[in-house]
DNA sequence: ATGGTCGGCAACCGA
């Protein structure tokens, strides 16, 4: 029995055949390479469908492609110099693999976005923001908007999609460790969960919290605050969004606070959903 | 307690 598995049934999920599911993953790496190992065992560990990586920090020439073909996958990516870069790692070939917003070399490495299994997939890694107060929060706003632009103009939302990644805000103040606190933070900021709101009413249903409706399950721990992942002073800010037809195919979703990642501190973990 | 640590890459930036 796969890790995976295991995890859906301490779950409470029907124990399913491997087979059945598709299962899909998201992770902010920050770094491929320096986070090579423990991805490369994650998988073999885990076998995926797809895993979404962000935060590569590599040029695609530097990209370490070779790893994820020997452990079987194919990989795609969008990257640059020391900043963002995606990558999505699939067993099965992407089809239709496109860069950025649209395909302009101009821009920020963030988007990826592929065909895989009958899937739109979208891996994206949303601007943090900065501060409030920086343009960087104003661009953060705008990429939303931008966002919703590419969903209505080359995407059908009665289709089976995901949007994943590091979207770089926590929906609710479920969300948060303190929401009263963080009322007004980047990434907990009222106008950053209109934004994301905007986006989801195009047609997208937030997969984890469908099937997990209790607090404090997190996928990033700020680890410049001491202790904050044993204090558990967490942010729900990586996503698995799906359209309505493929939100109800999905199984369960759970985040697998990867215990290898205490070698190497990352401060995001892995985020699972399964789909029949 | 309002915290300070990563990674890239060669001085700080971004998170």
């Amino acid at each position: 029995m796969t890790q995976a598995q295991e995890a859906r049934r301490e779950r409470g999920h029907a124990l399913l055949t491997e087979a059945a599911l598709f299962t899909f993953a998201t992770f902010n790496a920050n770094s491929i390479r320096s986070r090579l190992p423990i991805i490369v065992d994650w998988l073999a560990r885990h076998k995926p469908d797809v895993l979404c990586v962000q935060e590569t920090k590599c040029r695609d020439e530097d990209f370490p492609a070779g790893a994820f073909r020997d452990a079987g996958y194919c990989v795609v990516f969008h990257g640059e110099k020391s900043y963002n870069g995606v990558a999505v790692i699939s067993r099965e070939e992407p089809q239709n693999v496109r860069r950025g917003f649209d395909g302009g070399d101009n821009e920020e490495a963030r988007i990826i976005r592929a065909t895989i299994a009958g899937i739109e997939i979208i891996n994206s890694y949303v601007p943090q923001g900065t501060a409030v107060d920086s343009p960087r929060f104003q661009y953060k706003l705008d990429w939303f908007k931008r966002f919703r632009h590419l969903l209505e103009t080359e995407y059908s939302a009665t289709a089976p999609l995901v949007w994943t990644g590091d979207l770089n805000v926590a929906p609710e103040p479920v969300d948060v460790y303190d929401p009263e606190r963080l009322e007004g933070s980047v990434c907990f900021h009222p106008l950053e969960r209109a934004a994301l709101r905007e986006v989801m009413s195009w047609g997208l249903v937030d997969v984890f919290r469908k099937h997990n409706s209790d607090a404090g399950q997190y996928t990033f721990w700020d680890y410049r605050i001491r202790g904050s992942l044993s204090r558990n002073l967490g942010w729900r800010l990586d996503h698995i969004m799906a359209t309505s037809t493929l939100a109800a195919r999905s199984a369960g979703a759970y985040i697998d606070r990867e215990p290898r990642l205490a070698e190497r501190p990352s401060d995001h973990t892995f985020l699972v959903a399964e789909f029949e």
